[in-house]
DNA sequence: CGTAGTTTTGAGAGGCGTCAAGGAGCGTGG
DNA sequence: CCACGCTCCTTGACGCCTCTCAAAACTACG
């Protein structure tokens, strides 16, 4: 085994706490190194795929920021999430062999492609494999409900300040800071994923620096007051 | 095996192209008839699991109607879902072994149980199960993507009529009528799931009357132009 | 037949979308 | 190094769709 194919193991990955991998005991590692045997690099504004392409791999990311859009015939185009590293993007393929949303890279990034046939194959061999899809799975439909929430009943402030205070806890899982962060995606992609339009986001930001609740330059983003955030996504004293 | 184990089994069940076992060859049937071995009653009104309950088992809908909702710290609820026969029910639990939303019949109701350890081992074992338990779990995944679609981007109108053809269809591939329908739940619960106000459900339904597109006699609908509906989801000159 | 729950309809208010203009940041090329 | 154009972002004015509040009609059920 060379040093190349040894960096790219899931058991030498630092990501392996967050991803597909997770409690797996070495042995079982050992084998998904094998499966996992590709990566793929996608650059800024490409799509890793398309709605309509045949589904064969799952993706985990490894560096870099996606977005995933579900989009109608008359033009009508919905972002339905944004994946960060660690995070396995394609599950939306399995049930019909076929893509039914683009995943577009936001920034140069990289994944791992785990070709799905040989991942359900192997997952037949171990439990703790197995069980991990199935809570892969849950857990994106579980994420999913929870902006079926905020899509149907909360108001744009609410929506921004939860979606903030979303991001922000996933990238402090990733060791990133609890208060600052570069927003990877546009006014608009925020606006279509929280289902508000650009202008609405952008006067929305503009509403918590006024706050003084956070501090907008660009896309980098501060948060001055955690509570303030989730005061306002969850108002102590409403109904 | 006496009469009444019998008629509990898939192998006679007349879901079963609908419902977990479809696909499968007789033999994998018969494994599975011993994994599915329960029912259970639901009356209307009342819950098959609720929010925090311990995960075990997930449930196909034999018989009546269900609706799932998440619901938040400050009261606000969300329908995320409704079932019915042959429809599986719990996958949200799981990721944390604990359910995520409550499921609640709107009719007398019955379902098959499923201890998931079961199913997690009989899906070891065929590759058939195990990759239709993965269809199930993705197709529940663009399902919810197609609902942030309609919750992100459309506006009242063209949610209750897309809401009524997607009710429609599925009654239809059950056998039933493609253009009338009994509404199993309120306005409110409409409203709850496409993210408006019941008096709003209420509006538009009267909208639809005059414009002679349905009738409609409290939960009593009949679809007079199926393309009438499809033309306000999709405005032939859009954009 | 009374009561509670559900639905319909009206009137008014407000949040967010639409349209429009200007500004800031950034890459490209002269 | 600066000018230019492009994309993205901000802000204002206005209008409309949907929410809110309210009352009445209808249905179901005891």
């Amino acid at each position: 085994m060379d040093v190349q194919s040894i960096k790219v193991a899931c058991s030498s990955c630092n990501l392996r706490e967050l991803c597909l991998p997770m409690g797996l005991n070495p042995d079982e590692m050992d084998k998904l190194d094998h499966v996992i045997s590709s990566r793929r690099r996608i650059k800024r504004g490409t799509a890793l795929f398309n709605t309509g392409d045949k589904f064969t791999s799952l993706f985990a990311v490894r560096s870099g920021f996606f977005k995933t859009c579900v989009t109608t015939a008359d033009g009508r185009d919905q972002v339905t999430g944004f994946q960060m590293t660690g995070e396995i993007i394609g599950l939306d393929g399995i049930v019909s062999d076929h893509h039914s949303c683009d995943a577009i890279a936001l920034e140069d990034a990289e994944v791992c492609v785990m070709p799905f046939d040989q991942v359900e194959e192997l997952s037949r061999e171990f439990t703790t494999l197995q069980h991990h899809v199935h809570k892969i799975m849950s857990r994106e439909i579980v994420r999913d409900h929870s902006v079926m929430l905020l899509l149907g009943s909360m108001r744009a402030e609410e929506r921004l300040a939860a979606f903030l205070l979303n991001l922000v806890q996933r990238l402090h899982a990733r060791g990133f800071s609890q208060s600052e962060l570069i927003l990877r995606m546009t006014r608009e992609e925020i606006g279509s994923y929280l289902g508000m339009k650009l202008e609405t986001v952008s006067r929305t930001f503009s509403k918590f620096v006024e706050d003084g609740i956070i501090e907008v330059k660009q896309r980098y983003v501060r948060i001055k007051s955690t509570e303030g955030l989730k005061q306002i996504v969850n108002p102590p004293a409403s109904r």
